[in-house]
RNA sequence: GCGCAAUUAGCUCAGCUGGAUAGAGCGUUGGCCUCCGGAGCCAAAGGUCACAAGUUCGAAUCUUGUAUUGCGCGCCA
């Protein structure tokens, strides 16, 4: 529609030079913008402005030439007019939006899909958690918007893969081991002292005691390194477990998890330190390894190999992305927690030294959750094991406004989570309204087919029946969806789509508020049912996408 | 000290590629159920877009500086 606009002026603005009523030559960049106010007409244009000094006139001058010509042409406007300091607006006829409606039965789960991607392949890695514990409440953030920025990418076109990378070659898995390994000597009866490095949390005991039901107390006449080396594989991998649990009841569904310790397996940690020094990108200084990221403007250089020999987390971080585009992908997007956002010139760096367009790597930061419970912050800690996971805030709120929750700031926002207020169910918690707005439409639709309605489809409806301004109001806001899709996956910006849901929602109640879809007159009945059921459609689908359920009853 | 981000209504936050009179929710005040689901709707009040320069037809948006706040700055992961 906008593209149709910006033909016709460009179109008319060649035509009036044609005639000799406008000089100059080549378009200026101008834009079809849509207006705050919908006095300004359906689409406003401000090419006037931008060629006022080109043309030595001034705007509302041009713009009047302009709209003459526009006028003696057909277009599918109802008027346009010149307005403020010469902005050229559009009004077009209503038939045009509702047309549109069309699309929306046409496509059904399918509305709102894109083209913007083209199939080019994707991969988002989020959470990624070190599985030395269960998930807490900022990792459901991250999950959350991991999860949405995928599905928005898969709406518009991207092949996308969701993965999840596991920390398991640090010395935190030797940690997790020897943490199971002293609460198993303590279970077992020994007086062992439990050092404040060590794990804290219940599930430390909890793991321990499972290992002791099944396996005896074998481990206490084991070699410690052995024992501790056993417990950290088992305990770490049925931590992970436990955390693709949480996940599951998150509706969050991983295609690949991916194992640090498989990158130095298959030798691609040495590779990709190879890789850097044959551009010439590592030097040798006190011992260690070091890769130059200052020449791709990190503050300061950074180790790959520390005197001692041991590769650091950056090492694998470098084989990790390098094998993530040799498996493919043309965009790589992280979602990582705002705290590591100093580490994002030395992974741009990486990519700089690979030869790659650091633009192929996105990186979206999620700001850490401050949750709260009564207005009283709750101070979460891994180490000193007091913290709130997931699942039990997931238990306490449900899924849906727990995801909704998450995805109603842009992702580099603080976010207050108030636990007893997430609970309450209440209007605070906008995830109802909006899924509200479904069910009502729902029930619309029960009460019609108890009338002997039957929804109709597109060659049944009479428009015309369609005359209020809040009609229309509610066509125009559905053919916005789309758009709306392709700006979040762009930008990588979910929660404009979270934003879009709850202003269509509210659009749609005071609608129903004011007026009856099931009137006496079956025309009237029939097109705006047709016309909430596009409604209830893109509701459901902008749902869907953020990972909320769309209820038919409440 | 250096770097990154933020600063918009009483509170929490949106604001797209620079566009016309800066929006929403909560809270406050006052209304709306004979009526398809009141988990809803309507109205009112509420603003020096941190501050100051600059860029231009036009700045919450871009540039620079200042202030305040948060975060990061290891041969840790």
């Amino acid at each position: 529609m906008k593209q149709l606009i910006k033909d016709a002026v460009i179109n008319g603005l060649e035509q009036c030079r044609a005639s000799g009523l406008l000089s100059g030559e080549g378009c200026p960049d101008f834009v079809v913008e849509v207006p705050n106010h919908s006095d300004h007409g359906d689409f406003a244009v401000n090419v006037a402005m931008m060629l006022a000094k080109a043309e030595r006139k001034a705007p509302r001058q041009i713009a009047e030439i302009l709209l003459q010509q526009l006028q003696s042409s057909q277009g599918p406007w109802q008027r346009i007019e010149i307005a403020g300091p010469g902005f050229i607006n559009f009004f077009l006829k209503p038939i045009c939006w509702y047309g549109l409606l069309a699309d929306i039965y046409r496509q059904g789960e399918h509305y709102g899909r894109g083209t913007l991607g083209a199939g080019r392949k994707v991969q988002v890695e989020f959470v990624s958690a070190n599985p030395t514990g269960p998930l807490h409440i900022g990792h459901g953030r991250g999950a959350a918007t991991g999860d949405a920025v995928a599905s928005v990418l898969q709406e518009a076109g991207f092949d996308v893969q969701r993965e999840y990378y596991i920390n398991d070659a640090g010395n935190q898995m030797d940690t997790l081991g020897r943490s199971i390994f002293l609460r198993y000597q303590q279970l077992c009866g020994r007086d062992v002292e439990f050092p404040a490095d060590c794990y804290q949390g219940d599930y430390i005991r909890d793991e321990a005691q499972i290992i002791l039901d099944r396996e005896g107390e074998r481990f206490l006449r084991m070699e410690e390194g052995e024992a501790i080396r056993w417990f950290a594989c088992h305990g770490g991998e049925a931590i992970r477990r436990g955390i693709d649990a949480d996940l599951q009841q998150f509706g969050v569904h991983f295609d690949n998890w991916y194992s640090e310790q498989s990158l130095y397996d298959r030798n691609l940690v040495a590779e990709g330190i190879e890789a850097l020094k044959e551009g010439g990108h590592i030097y040798e200084q006190d011992g260690a390894q070091w890769f130059r990221t200052t020449a791709f403007g990190d503050d300061k250089d950074r180790v790959l190999v520390r005197s001692n020999g041991a590769t650091t987390y950056f090492a694998s971080d470098v084989a990790y992305h390098r094998e993530k585009y040799q498996r493919g992908f043309d965009t790589v997007i992280d979602v990582w927690g705002a705290d590591h956002h100093g580490y994002v010139p030395r992974m741009k760096a990486v990519l700089s030294a690979l030869k790659r367009d650091p633009e192929d790597l996105q990186i979206i930061l999620v700001q850490l959750v401050n949750l709260l419970r009564d207005g009283v912050q709750v101070a979460m800690s891994t180490r000193s094991g007091t913290f709130v996971t997931l699942k039990e805030v997931l238990d306490e709120v449900g899924r849906d406004a727990c995801r909704f929750f998450f995805l109603m700031r842009r992702s580099d926002s603080q976010l207050d989570f108030d636990l007893e207020l997430a609970k309450k169910q209440s209007t605070e918690n906008p995830v109802y309204y909006v899924q509200y707005a479904h069910a009502r439409v729902c029930s619309i639709n029960r009460n019609a087919a108890e009338a002997g309605l039957t929804l109709p489809g597109a060659d049944q409806v009479d428009l015309g029946k369609l005359e209020l301004a809040e009609e229309l109001a509610l066509a125009k806001m559905l053919e916005r969806y789309p758009q709306v899709i392709c700006g979040a996956a762009q930008h990588f910006e979910p929660h404009r789509l979270t934003f879009y849901v709850q202003e269509l929602a509210a659009q749609f109640h005071s609608y129903y508020n004011q007026y009856r879809v099931i009137v006496d007159d079956r025309a009237t009945t029939l097109a705006r049912l047709y016309l909430v059921n596009a409604i209830r459609i893109v509701i459901q689908n902008g749902l869907r996408v953020l990972g909320v359920s769309a209820p038919e009853q409440m």
